[in-house]
DNA sequence: TTCCGTACTAGAATGACATTCTAGTCCGAG
DNA sequence: CTCGGACTAGAATGTCATTCTAGTACGGAA
């Protein structure tokens, strides 16, 4: 419960003013925990905003997931992933800008966060799968598993750095589309 | 003089443990300088890495316009631009891993700098103008000038970003071929 | 030469935090 | 009832970034 009212708040003051300006205190006022209950339940602050990451890498794979079992044709997978996930940051900024910190923020400990999370780890196995499969079948380009989330993904976080920060020139709907072009040209077999 | 001993000081302290944590503390020691003298020269510790990082910003705009000049096939810029990108980052891995972080912290910061370095702004105006003259000549898409940064480079950081983790499955150079080919595939006119 | 102002240097003092410590309180099993 | 472990509390610490106060050096005006 106190672990529970913790989060909820660390999650809120995260949100609103960002990683590095909520202090442990923001967070006690708002949970009614004190200091020590915080430490009991916590390693340190960067724990708790794991704990909280970890709940938008759930949503990140199952999203992921959901796409691409969408459809038979991996064109419009991929179409419906990049729009999805665009759609999904429009939805919840801020909850994006949190997590493009930590990913980036000791970016290897949320890689082995990943490893480690059974949910997660399923999630990845399929899609893993998925590519080896398409890949195997001539449906898409053969390579290693890194270069599909470097070629799909890449363009997709670009974007939504850019969006993020209010400099994007493109409107999220004809930025979708250009991205569902590219990536599908770079994925088609053939020169 | 005792402004850039503190920038030397300070780049050596960011490469070596990165930027959260080197303490001003150990910029003195290695500089030479007071806390008083470093505090007349930067505004604070963020400044003195935003001064940093602009070498790096320089660099980098120099690298991409200088790709961009070596031809007049667009195909083979890019390829270039990707080889050399990577080139670099495999010969200075450390300033890769402070650049990234300077680029997403407080990234807005970043971008503000950007406008107002004039050579910075010139290097921009020169590759705005390469995307623009090479649409209008037909021999790339068109698209808004954004969308080139996020479907060349955006693959391009994600590649980086997986490689300096030390996760990346695919070397360097064959990872090179496989963007520079969809990276192609991605801005060849025609669906 | 002397005096003044500006640029710079120094290091102590401050204040904001994250984190640790010490001392309870609560509650369920025996 | 009572013992032990889980949990809570809030004061105490320690580490920094940053600010303050007091110089020092030096170039140029008088």
């Amino acid at each position: 419960m106190r672990r529970q009212q913790i989060l909820d708040a660390a999650l809120q003051c995260f949100l609103r003013s960002g990683y590095e300006a909520t202090t442990i205190e923001d967070v006690r006022n708002l949970s009614g925990a004190s200091v020590g209950s915080i430490y009991h339940h916590f390693a340190d602050k960067h724990a708790i905003a794991i704990e909280i990451h970890r709940a938008y890498l759930h949503q990140y794979w199952r999203l992921v997931a959901a796409a691409l079992s969408s459809s038979r044709s991996p064109r419009l997978c991929f179409s419906k992933l990049i729009a999805d996930y665009l759609k999904w940051m429009k939805k919840s900024p801020d909850l994006f800008r949190f997590a493009r910190f930590m990913s980036h923020s000791r970016g290897l400990r949320a890689e082995v966060i990943d490893a480690k999370d059974p949910f997660i780890e399923e999630q990845s196995r399929f899609v893993v799968g998925w590519f080896e499969r398409h890949a195997s079948a001539g449906r898409i380009k053969k390579m290693q598993i890194d270069m599909y989330d470097v070629l799909l993904m890449g363009p997709l976080y670009e974007y939504a750095a850019h969006w993020l920060q209010g400099i994007s020139l493109t409107p999220i709907d004809e930025a979708a589309e250009i991205m569902a072009s590219g990536v599908w040209m770079a994925f088609r077999k053939g020169t």
